[in-house]
DNA sequence: GAATGAATTTAGAATGATTCTAATTTTTGA
DNA sequence: TCAAAAATTAGAATCATTCTAAATTCATTC
C-alpha cells in the first residue's frame, strides 16, 4: 500500500457518492499534484481486485467506484442522475434458488425517478 | 422500415443468440454485401427505441441486440461465456415493492458458471 | 417519366474511457 | 551505497460507438 494507493482509498472513502476516475484524479490532484491518470486507473483497478473498492458499471457512463464493497444494488434517477446504493437482504441467496446455480457475482442497476425528483 | 432495416431486424430475430453489432454486420453484408457499419449501428439503434429489439449492455464487452424485448435478466457463464436469458416472474413488481419507488428499466446480469461447464 | 425534397446510407473522422508501453523515478533491502 | 523490484509517468494505442458531411435512394408531385 504505497501513498498514492492510500490516498485514492481515502478518496473513494471520504463520501458516499460514486466517483468517476476523472474525479477522483481531479481531487487527488490538490493533494498530490504530480499524480497522473494511470496512476489512478492502476491503484483503482488494483483496489477493487483486492476487494477493498468496488467498480460499478453502468451503461454510457465512465465507471464510478464505490466505497461499500458488500453485495448491494444500484438506483439511478432518471432525472437527477443521482446514484443510490440498494440493499436488498439475502438477494444473492434469493437469486441462487431460483437460478439453481452457483452465482459468482451479479450486477443489479435500476432505474426511476427518485422521490426528490418526484416531488419538483 | 427500409429493406436494410428490416434485414437486421431479422437476423436479429433468427437466433435466439446475443449478437454484438460486428456479428450482425458480417452477418448483414452476406445478404447485403454493400451495408456499411454506420448503417448497422443506425438501425439497431432506432429498432432498439422503437422497442422491436433490446440493447443489451454487459461490462467489458460490446452492447448485444436481443430478440427478447420483455423484461427479463441474463446469466453470464464465467467459463464459456455464453449469454443467456432468464425470466423471473413478476420481478419489476418485487423491485417496485421493495423500493418504494416506481421504476422505469432495470438490469440485472448474474455472473456464474453454467451447468455444461460445470459437468466439464 | 422527370424533377424535387426528404430520408437513408455511406466512408471515414472524431470521441472518450480505458489500457498499454516503455522510460523514469522511487522504494526496498542486502 | 548499490542493485533489483515496484510504482509512477506521459503519451500512444485501443476499441466500441457516435458524429459528420457527402452521396445515394426513395417517394411524391407535376
Amino acid at each position: 500500500m504505497t501513498k498514492k494507493k492510500a490516498l485514492l482509498l481515502d478518496l473513494v472513502r471520504e463520501k458516499p457518492v460514486h466517483l468517476t476516475a476523472e474525479q477522483i484524479f481531479l481531487l487527488a490532484k490538490e493533494r498530490s499534484p504530480g499524480i497522473s491518470m494511470a496512476t489512478v486507473y492502476n491503484n483503482l483497478g488494483a483496489l477493487s481486485h483486492e476487494g477493498l473498492i468496488r467498480r460499478v458499471h453502468i451503461d454510457g457512463q465512465a465507471d464510478r467506484y464505490d466505497r461499500t464493497v458488500e453485495p448491494h444494488e444500484h438506483f439511478i434517477c432518471d432525472e437527477c442522475g443521482e446514484i443510490r446504493d440498494i440493499f436488498f437482504h439475502g438477494f444473492t441467496e434469493e437469486l441462487a434458488k431460483r437460478l439453481g446455480e452457483r452465482i459468482s457475482s451479479y450486477e443489479l442497476n435500476v432505474r426511476g425517478v427518485c422521490a426528490a425528483c418526484q416531488r419538483s
